[in-house]
RNA sequence: GGCGCGGUAGCCAAGUGGUAAGGCCGAGGUCUGCAAAACCUCUAUGCGCCGGUUCAAUUCCGGCCCGCGCCUCCA
């Protein structure tokens, strides 16, 4: 079955297919920034991107995509915090690279093909640059800086209406508040494709027929998804938010320099809210991984949690959708068990349509939650009905596949159990002693007296395990 | 102000012109000395409000109310 895609140019869901003749699919997620942990609505991008990129395996096969993934290591913010900490700014990168890594990894997200680095293609980026000069769509303004020429790309706006826009008194383009070399720019509207060096850059600069500087903060995916993945791309994804500006001057760009349209199709995931609200320091409900850990939450839990709502659509992120999530992994978990002791080591049957509808419910506009209700509805089915051993090796191939699918990895380890102080040790070893002796009244005493003290005996036939009590 | 998205059970959240998936929580039950786990059952005559179209609307159309995002370097 085709997977459909949302396509933002022409608002229509539309097939994925390669358009190149060698059949491989080539898409371009637009990357993180690395001057600090990224946070879980970074992750929800790319985590949905994760999951379409193992859609995009199952329908074309492994060596059939190709998924690219920028790091942007030099920019005003990266700069910035290499100047705060004194130290050179490959160093800051290399550290938040490294923590981006970690984190992704502890996500179950595949790792992309390639992941160029901004500071690892200068000299493609000043190539492309060069060819705008020479075509007449960049111009090098007083201070040294290359601008690139709005007026002269027609199809400027067109991904994000931005000509059926009015600007809001007041914004920053409309006073020019921000614009602070507005007055190097031919037209407020045009953007920087190189930066002249300036104090603050420290020795962050580089060479280019324009005197020394860096590059603009866009050209970088034109110039490295061109490098990639050729001038004309399947798909290029990323969050809302980078759909105007980021998107919109990329294709500029891209056009501009290779004559040819950029991307075949344009998806972008909706923000993840906290508490009804977009995360913002600010407001103080901004969230990364390690917090969430460090709470006594999963990293796959919060994988589900970010799957947990439709990717077009604003996700609430709560506390307790990550306890819902933790649940639904449990039970997800425990089922998984019962097919493979139920299986043993039978040879799969052949024919079952149980959980016929999960895969393609992904693959209609990745409907996640629509997926996951598909899931469940199948499970509790196979539940009330029973299985035969055939069926259930059967059915572990296909879990297994929609596991892949939705990267949930169940043998991802959970949160490590808190180890008991050593009174609660002692009143555990006296309960189980009694329990033995079938001293059962003494045995429900001692398990009040945990329970008082904010712990919960878990028996077994072999022995017991200690758990704090949930709220 | 402009552009865009949304308002579905206590919480989260799919979906459809023909009478509401699923997860969490909660209640009851089976099974276990107890507890936990697992499994079973139950939980919206209702889908922001008001009109309209229709044999039939939560789903289409119009108006209104509320929330959220974006509006030049934030995934």
């Amino acid at each position: 079955m085709p997977i459909k895609l949302h396509d933002s140019l022409s608002r229509e869901t539309r097939e994925l297919r390669p358009s190149q003749p060698d059949g491989v699919f080539r898409f371009y997620n637009c990357g993180p920034t690395v001057y600090a942990p990224a946070h879980i609505g970074n992750f929800r991008t790319f985590v949905v991107n994760d999951v379409l990129r193992r859609l995009l395996e199952l329908e074309f096969g492994q060596a059939k995509v190709r998924h690219v993934r920028n790091l942007t290591d030099v920019d005003d913010k990266t700069i910035r915090r290499a100047r705060e900490e004194g130290r050179p700014l490959a160093e800051v990168t290399k550290q938040w690279t490294a923590k981006f890594h970690a984190d992704c990894q502890a996500l179950n997200c595949l790792a992309p093909h390639d992941e160029p680095t901004a500071t690892g293609h200068i000299r493609e980026q000043v190539d492309m640059i060069d060819v705008l000069m020479k075509k007449g769509n960049a111009y090098r303004a007083a201070d040294g800086s290359v601008y690139f020429k709005v007026s002269s790309f027609p199809g400027y706006g067109h991904l994000s209406r931005v000509h059926e826009r009015e600007l809001q008194p007041g914004s920053a383009l409309a006073g020019k508040v921000h614009a602070a070399d507005a007055d190097e720019k031919e037209d407020v509207s045009d953007f920087a494709l190189w930066k002249a060096h300036k104090a603050d850059d420290g020795n962050n600069a580089w060479d280019s027929p324009w005197g020394r500087g860096r590059p603009g903060w866009h050209i970088e995916c034109s110039a490295m998804s061109k490098k990639l993945l050729g001038d004309t791309i399947d798909l290029h994804t990323g969050g809302v938010d980078l759909l105007f500006p980021h998107h919109e001057n990329e294709i500029a760009q891209s056009e501009c320099c290779n004559g040819v349209p950029f991307a075949k199709h344009w998806y972008h995931s909706e923000h993840l809210l906290v508490d009804g609200k977009k995360m913002s320091k600010s407001l103080g409900n901004l969230y990364t991984l390690d917090e969430l850990v460090a709470k006594g939450f999963s990293p796959m839990a919060v994988r589900y949690t970010l799957l947990m709502g439709h990717p077009r659509k604003q996700l609430n992120f709560t506390l307790d959708s990550l306890h819902a999530a933790e649940s639904a992994l449990k039970s997800l978990r425990s089922f998984r068990n019962t097919l493979q002791t139920t299986a043993g080591s039978t040879t799969p049957g052949k024919g079952a349509k149980d959980f016929a509808l999960v895969i393609p419910t992904l693959e209609d506009d990745l409907n996640t939650p629509g997926a996951f209700g598909a899931l469940f509805r199948e499970l509790n089915q196979i539940h009330s009905t029973g299985l035969f051993p055939a069926h259930a090796a059967e059915l572990l191939i296909e879990f297994d596949k929609i596991l892949f699918a939705l990267g949930l990895d169940l043998a991802a380890p959970v949160p490590a159990a808190k180890s008991a102080p050593a009174e609660i040790t002692t009143l555990a070893e006296k309960r189980w002693a009694a329990k033995q002796a079938k001293d059962f009244a003494a045995a429900d005493a001692l398990r009040k007296e945990l329970a008082a003290a904010g712990w919960t005996m878990l028996d077994r036939k072999d022995g017991y395990s200690l758990e704090p009590l949930k709220k």
